[in-house]
DNA sequence: GCCGTTTTCGGCCCGACTGTTTTCAGTCG
């Protein structure tokens, strides 16, 4: 069983055991235990059984968790699963995903009502016996209803780059009210995850300033679902979220800080300060009622004894020890890049265009996919400054064997698998990474999802062998990225982002590739765009 | 179920909002 549905397997079992009542710290250990193995980079299977590395090394997971991961990774099944589905209708987890309704409200719907269906409950809903239970009344009634109808728009999530398109010009038309000193948008979008489900503006300003209103006029708003004095929540057109806080400049750090999360990363932090006997909230670091600081983001991290930590790594994946023991990894930034992988039948004004785009953004060197040397030659005169390489993407068999290409500089190698297994698929790359015929591996996909493999093992090989491994940057291909990018750091090998652009635009969406590597942990020297064009030249002659 | 600069047992983040209540439980982020 592949990682993500070992995790959303546990996040059924979180669920279930919500609804019949469990701890909810029991509840919680599972779900964090979900959401470290969705994010593993390899397969549960290729880690090791005891020692550094291990499940039971994990944070979150102790010898109980290990052994139910375990189970699952081997046989796909899941005893507790099977016998908390004896107990409670499987089908009762999709009431949770209404909203206003949670596993307290399930719990009694089912057992008061005997429903166990969406179905069934918006037939009672419409009947009105939803209200014969305690705490219900009409107008939980109505939300539910409501509910049930938007439910296919709800909860789904776009890329961050769709996301930017439409926040970026709402916040733009926001930033001109007067009386707004500081706007920011928090959340999943600052932390630069690859796709966003809501989107969190935050702004200082005094609760009098009619910034809400700003939003509930905008022209991108459809729908108001909450409109108070520090709080607006709106629906966009696009169906995407928006909410808009207020706080006063005092207390903006503290809010930015909270307002980023990530949930587990705000727990870890408030559980610091639990220790120090203060309090943190999104108000600022109080200590028995007497308020300490909150202006900046990093009076928080102080008041817990950590360096400021950068969003991208705020998952609680380790960043918190790094910053108490000041080793934050100093993350590669957009303005180190110096090159790019760009290609898709481009002619000599086509790479000319992109060589002048990318120039301005900072690039010195470009790999044109699917040019010749002499279509690159002819190119160079038109491209300034940036040096131009001839790159062709070649095929990988199942077995490892590299496709024939033209006579180019850079040979990125693609294997095509959807019928691979892991352990195939490991071989293959690591086959393809000893051959000494490609300077770059791509990351194999399955039309944009991820194909698991043992990451390690074969960033292993790719650092014996100078092959750089490849991070495909385009909105779609970027899903799991920053576990990839962390564990192929990890063991020292070095990433290449490719836009892969055919045209400026483009090119642009390097920066999601950046950011990915940033969520992994890397620096300027993890990445190969960072290098100068005769660096990038010598490293293709080492290989 | 996890975990240890209080701890191997007894804790486990914090506040806002909502709808239903006459003091609070449930949900949400």
């Amino acid at each position: 069983m592949d990682n993500e549905t070992i995790g959303s397997t546990l996040d059924q079992v979180a669920d279930l055991l919500e609804i019949e009542g469990a701890s909810v710290f029991r509840v919680r250990a599972y779900r964090g235990a979900a959401r470290t193995v969705s994010a593993l980079a390899s397969p549960v299977s290729t880690l090791p059984d005891k020692g550094p590395g291990s499940l039971e090394e994990l944070p979150g997971i102790g010898k109980d968790l290990a052994g139910k991961i375990r189970e699952l990774a081997e046989t796909g099944e899941l005893a507790l699963l099977h016998e908390l589905k004896s107990r409670t209708p499987e089908s009762l987890i999709h009431l949770l995903e209404l909203p206003g309704l949670g596993p307290k409200r399930a719990k009694a719907i089912h057992e008061g009502l005997g429903i166990d269906t969406i179905e069934e409950l918006e037939k009672a809903a419409r009947e009105g016996r939803l209200r014969a239970l305690k705490g219900v009344g009409p107008k939980l009634e109505a939300q539910i209803l409501e509910g049930i109808a938007a439910r296919a728009a709800r909860g789904k999530r776009i890329s961050l780059a769709e996301a930017e398109a439409q926040v970026e010009p709402i916040v733009a038309r926001l930033r001109e009210v007067v009386g707004v000193s500081q706007i920011e948008v928090a959340g999943s979008y600052r932390r630069r995850r690859d796709n966003v489900g809501d989107v969190d503006i935050l702004v200082a300003a005094d609760a009098s300033v009619a910034i809400g209103k700003k939003l509930i006029s905008d022209p991108a708003t459809d729908k108001v679902l909450a409109d108070g004095d520090t709080k607006t929540s709106v629906l966009l057109k696009s169906g995407l979220q928006v909410d808009l806080r207020v706080v006063p400049a005092s207390s903006f750090g503290a809010a930015m800080h909270y307002f980023t999360g990530s949930k587990a990363h705000n727990i870890a932090i408030r559980t610091l300060g639990v220790r120090r006997k203060l309090k943190i909230s999104e108000w600022g670091v109080f200590q028995e009622d007497k308020r300490l600081s909150g202006e900046r983001e990093e009076d928080v991290f102080a008041s817990v004894g950590l360096a400021w930590v950068p969003p991208e790594l705020r998952e609680d994946r380790g960043e918190i020890d790094a910053a108490r023991e000041g080793k934050l990894p100093k993350l590669v930034e957009r303005a180190d890049l110096r090159g790019d992988f760009v290609g898709g039948n481009l002619d000599a004004d086509g790479i000319a265009a992109i060589a002048s785009a990318c120039a301005a953004k900072g690039a010195a060197w470009l790999v044109v996919l699917g040019a010749t040397r002499h279509d690159v030659e002819r190119a160079q005169k038109h491209a300034g400054k940036v040096k131009l390489f001839a790159g062709a993407v070649v095929p990988i068999g199942a077995d490892g064997s590299i496709g024939t290409s033209e006579d180019v500089d850079v040979v990125i190698g693609e294997i095509h698998a959807a019928d691979l297994d892991e352990k195939s698929l490991t071989q293959a790359l690591v086959a393809a990474a000893k051959s000494g015929r490609i300077h770059v591996l791509a990351r194999p996909s399955n039309g944009g999802k991820p194909k698991q493999f043992d990451v390690e093992a074969v960033a292993k090989v790719c650092r014996e062998h100078g092959v750089l491994l490849g991070l495909d940057a385009r909105p779609a291909f970027l899903a799991g990225a920053d576990g990839y990018a962390r564990a192929v750091k990890d063991t020292g090998a070095r990433i290449a982002i490719t836009s892969r652009a055919a045209n400026a635009d483009e090119a642009a969406h390097i920066r999601f590739g950046f950011d990915q590597a940033r969520r992994g942990w890397c620096e300027a020297k993890d990445v190969a765009n960072t290098l100068s064009a005769e660096a990038f030249e010598t490293l293709l002659a080492r290989r």
